[in-house]
DNA sequence: AGTTAGCACTCGATAGGCTTGAGTGCTAAC
DNA sequence: GTTAGCACTCAAGCCTATCGAGTGCTAACT
């Protein structure tokens, strides 16, 4: 079960060499490689014994190898080394947020596609899940309905457009505004039952009215899947896994319908750090994929960013990128003054299940 | 110049198998027809002045012949008959909407995957272009920061934060947000710089904090390319001209740059019908699609939404598609009480240039 | 004059056969 | 334990032959 560390090196070099090329590795492309010292031979008993031991995998008698994807659990785990992003790169990115302090979903998206044009592979974010929200505002419309929008210190959380009876005038509308983000903004979702019982005898003589607006909020803070931001899809089709067109098809529509990939962010959600590889994402149509993600912070909210490429991708390179574009958004979107010492990488490296 | 009735209804024959088959179109084929009578020979010899005038090109010497966007052209704008979606499709759709009245953007998701179900093309969709906004809000958040939002009688329009000097309170921030309303709201864009002309006056003495909220308020108001979705884009590598993966490499990356997508629908924004073919796109990439829209109205706001598939589409069933959606949505965005009759649909084709 | 049958010709697509070369696994010698 | 040597495998590339859908032209027919 164990490798010895001729092994090891043996199956480093096999999958640094697959990673870049795409083709099936064979016995001699590893003997000849610099401080190696082995012939052919020798390399190909041990190539014999990694197979068995369900690491590399042949496509067909006399092709190369290939890794499986325990291959590169073990590369991602124990093998890779990851240096941090060159500065040059790190302050290119850095300026593609300097420009805009604008709105968040703006910024995101600029995220987003900077993140797949630095990998070369598809990303895709997911925006902050605020856990408490910093005010409540119900805004007059028109004589008989009002827009409720919940608000972070980021700026809209959502909104939505609610009726309400005759009679009640935008000064009165204020002071609900008021009222409503008093006893219920800053709290955890955990302590909203006792206040919304609270509210609730106080608002005694608008039941109507009270019966809407907390069927608005609670609307509002269930998690939504909309907020899922993708960039880069039609890179995947340049990999060579996927000149197959049933194989893009298929990871391509995966890649469209935003629920699974919201699911698949959230669940990572908080963890600092993930690599899921191919079969561990059970996912259909990205078996021949992996995803690496990393949690970011915003004020109060959580968000998930990661990339997806095939499970051959440069996991060292895309987890500098995925760091350094976590730092950068800390201090994008901070607003100066509440920001936090930048965190060093931790080594762990493994998949949060 | 113009054509015979026997040469239109031979190309009509030739379009409407190439449309079904992808397969270039050969004499035979359409002498065999019911209600042709025509030898293959005679079919030969119209063919063949068919392409000398443009309407048809021969892949190679042996192959059949193929359409040309110029017999699309033709074929949009004379031959083609519309009819409207059968009542089980309708209501089907109209069943998508019936569930949620929800926020707009996720009625116009739901809207742009139904498009691209519906058709197994490409679907796009630009949301309403707010003319004039309903009203401006200030939110309080932070004693330094406040929110501003600009809204519509269907919701949030756009919120950014800005930093508001010490000193202002949330009452302040209330009474100003209904002067920026009375000032501002329901009028047309060319209305403004008087109107903020006579409010600079006013607010003379917090030039600082008007600044920023006509700074913020400009921004809000240009057009952005932000609110563009897309539905289905995998699907196009279904078809067989996107079998080449370089093709639809190109393709779908334009498809995924969403200012692209943008120019193209606002171009076409307030146009009630437009079919666009081919080359008439000039979008690199695109040579290949084709693009319909249909602009539809929601309130005071006029969004478009169209369809992108191969110049080889079914052009009558996504018409009529389209032209179900918009009512559809019409109904579905309308709050019931201002609800217009519904619009026959004109026998406008021509793409309005 | 328009239509059609007949025929030679073109050319992509498909299938089989051959060659090449990268690669393996095994064995025997070092 | 390592390596040289060798027989063997198999995909990929290339050539060739065949097939057939399709054209264009000409001559005969209505």
């Amino acid at each position: 079960m164990d490798l010895d560390e001729r092994k090891f090196k043996i199956l480093q070099a096999i999958i640094d060499d697959y990673i870049t090329t795409a083709m099936p590795v064979g016995s001699r492309t590893i003997s000849r490689k610099e401080g190696m010292g082995l012939s052919s031979a020798t390399i190909r008993n041990e190539m014999s014994d990694l197979e068995e031991l369900g690491y590399l995998a042949s496509p067909h008698t006399s092709a190369g190898r290939v890794p499986s994807w325990r291959a590169y659990r073990l590369y991602v785990d124990q093998i890779m080394r990851v240096s941090s992003l060159p500065p040059s790169e790190y302050s290119l990115l850095r300026s593609i947020f300097s420009s805009r302090m604008g709105q968040m979903e703006d910024v995101l998206s600029s995220a987003t596609q900077a993140l797949s044009a630095m990998t070369d592979y598809t990303s895709v974010m997911i925006a902050p899940q605020m856990r408490s929200i910093a005010r409540i505002q119900l805004v007059p419309l028109t004589s008989s309905t009002a827009l409720m929008v919940t608000v972070t210190d980021e700026g809209v959380h959502k909104d939505s457009v609610i009726a309400v009876p005759a009679g009640v005038t935008p000064d009165h509308l204020y002071a609900l505004s008021n009222l409503l983000t008093e006893r219920l903004a800053g709290k955890d979702a955990s302590e909203y039952p006792a206040a919304i019982q609270e509210l609730s005898r106080e608002m005694s003589g608008q039941r109507e009215l009270f019966a809407r607006l907390m069927d608005s909020l609670q609307k509002q803070m269930e998690p939504d899947a909309h907020s899922v931001h993708v960039a880069g899809a039609a890179r995947m089709l340049a990999h060579p896994e996927y000149s197959d067109l049933k194989k893009a098809r298929s990871l391509l529509s995966t890649l469209e319908t935003q629920d699974k990939l919201a699911k698949l962010l959230l669940r990572r959600t908080g963890v600092e750090f993930s690599v899921a590889i191919g079969p561990e994402l059970s996912e259909e149509g990205m078996q021949d994929c992996s995803l690496v993600t990393v949690s970011y912070r915003v004020g109060s909210g959580v968000g998930t960013m990661g990339v997806i490429g095939p499970t051959r991708m440069h996991y060292g390179r895309v987890i500098s990128v995925l760091e350094a574009m976590k730092n950068v958004m800390n201090e994008a979107l901070l607003p100066p003054g509440s920001r936090k010492e930048s965190v060093k990488r931790k080594e762990e490296k493994h998949e949060g299940k």
